[in-house]
DNA sequence: GTGGCGCAATGACTTTTGTCACAGCTGCCT
DNA sequence: AGGCAGCTGTGACAAAAGTCATTGCGCCAC
């Protein structure tokens, strides 16, 4: 009996954790297995490019995924980060058109590859791969219509205030008398997040610490008072 | 022979030219048909309320609707207008969640609205639905893209200019020296449309006419130069 | 006609955003 | 050590966005 290869292994349990595909059984697994190509990524390298056309979408096996638009003059916005188990571009292989932004590793990365047409079969083949698909888009879909939202509505004090508030939601540590945060490793990256430039991120940090909401140390952040930042974070939306 | 009630033909050939559907045979309409409840707007009436548990989707079958969100200020911004043949809300119905944006009825409308229940069936029996949908979705997705690009990237007179341009390109009429195209029934519900407010549309409009691009006639505009206009468009993006 | 209503246009002003320039810090490479 | 590269923090400034108040126009009801 053939061993089975440990990186093959790995893939697997990869593919069978990624929330389109978990309703698979053994054997549709192993019909997608040998179609999913690994891809490794080094830190900041492109995944692909806005405009270049769609050839197939991909899950992130190991490292982060950032998805984002970029201006002419140089400025980015960043529209979503996605982790191990996410899946990333399947929409765009379905209307044929091109990739309508662009990807870049942010750490070291590694991400499977599966072909349009592979993943085309799959679904026609299994509808509740389709269903599955339709799902997490309608998730992608409410989480752009928040960045409009946020874009249209709200400034960028609410917008650091929020995404300082989602930071402690998601990974904040109780640290004595406040919730510890990591920030994004710069004011740069940061800034294309929530849709600014390094300058204002600077800025709003140091006047929400000076009004005693937080206090800042290197990339981390103390945040002391909840109720004042959700205050911020809300105000005449 | 029974006669079928001429509602009901008409019902049908809304449904076999929605694009989303368009791929069904005669007997798949024919379970689809009964399932569609026709329901009739008001000019201005609501469809459906930001937040609201999602029921099902709908077919515009006549008239037009506005997808929009809103600001707890009262401002308004409209994520995409749908006139006949298009389908709403379709997303929402696969995650459970509820609508992310409101609807209103622009003009007296009549909808078809079919159940969530409906929907999915329909969707795991005829896989080629599910791929279907998730082709418009896909462009739906784009869309939300470009209003993120816009927003973030772009000043309001640039947003002013491509919004009409697309006018022109869709519905421009030649008239001698330019183009003829309406705006939207009020400055104000332009301005939602290209996120910003009344004030500035006003101020913008006139802009471009005092540069000699266009001539204002009420609500309607004689696009002079298209070139500038195109310059306008995309200085600096 | 006349009064009222809604909307457009516009001036004055405030706030927010973004740009530019510069200084200071850290870490790294040679 | 020296120097370079990249990042942060800040002040000064310019441009854009948004708010408020006022005026004028067209239209409808009475």
């Amino acid at each position: 009996m053939a061993t089975v290869p440990e990186t093959k292994v790995n893939h697997g349990q990869t593919l069978a954790k990624v929330p389109i595909f978990s309703g698979l059984t053994e054997g549709e697994l192993a019909f997608l297995l040998p179609r999913a190509i690994p891809r490794r990524y080094a830190a900041g390298e492109i995944v692909f490019g806005e405009g270049e056309p769609c050839l197939g979408m991909y899950v992130v096996e190991s490292g982060h995924i950032r998805i984002f638009k970029s201006s002419s003059s140089g400025r980015e916005h960043v529209l979503s980060v996605d982790g191990p188990g996410s899946s990333v571009a399947e929409l765009p292989v379905f209307d044929g058109g091109t990739y309508p932004a662009s990807a870049s590793a942010i750490d070291d990365a590694t991400l499977l590859f599966v072909s349009k047409q592979d993943f085309h079969a799959l679904c026609l083949a299994h509808p509740q791969v389709a269903l599955k698909v339709l799902r997490v888009v309608g998730a992608r879909l409410r989480r752009l219509v928040g960045i409009i939202e946020e874009l249209s509505f709200t400034t960028v004090r609410h917008r650091l205030a929020s995404f300082l508030l989602r930071l402690a939601q998601k990974e904040g540590k109780r640290a004595g008398e406040g919730i510890q945060v990591a920030l994004p490793a710069s004011n740069q990256e940061l800034a294309s997040q929530i849709g600014t430039v390094r300058e204002l991120v600077s800025r709003n940090l140091s006047r929400l610490q000076a009004e005693g909401m937080l206090q800042l140390d290197g990339r981390h952040v103390l945040i002391l008072d909840l109720k004042a930042l959700e205050e911020a974070s809300q105000a005449s939306e």
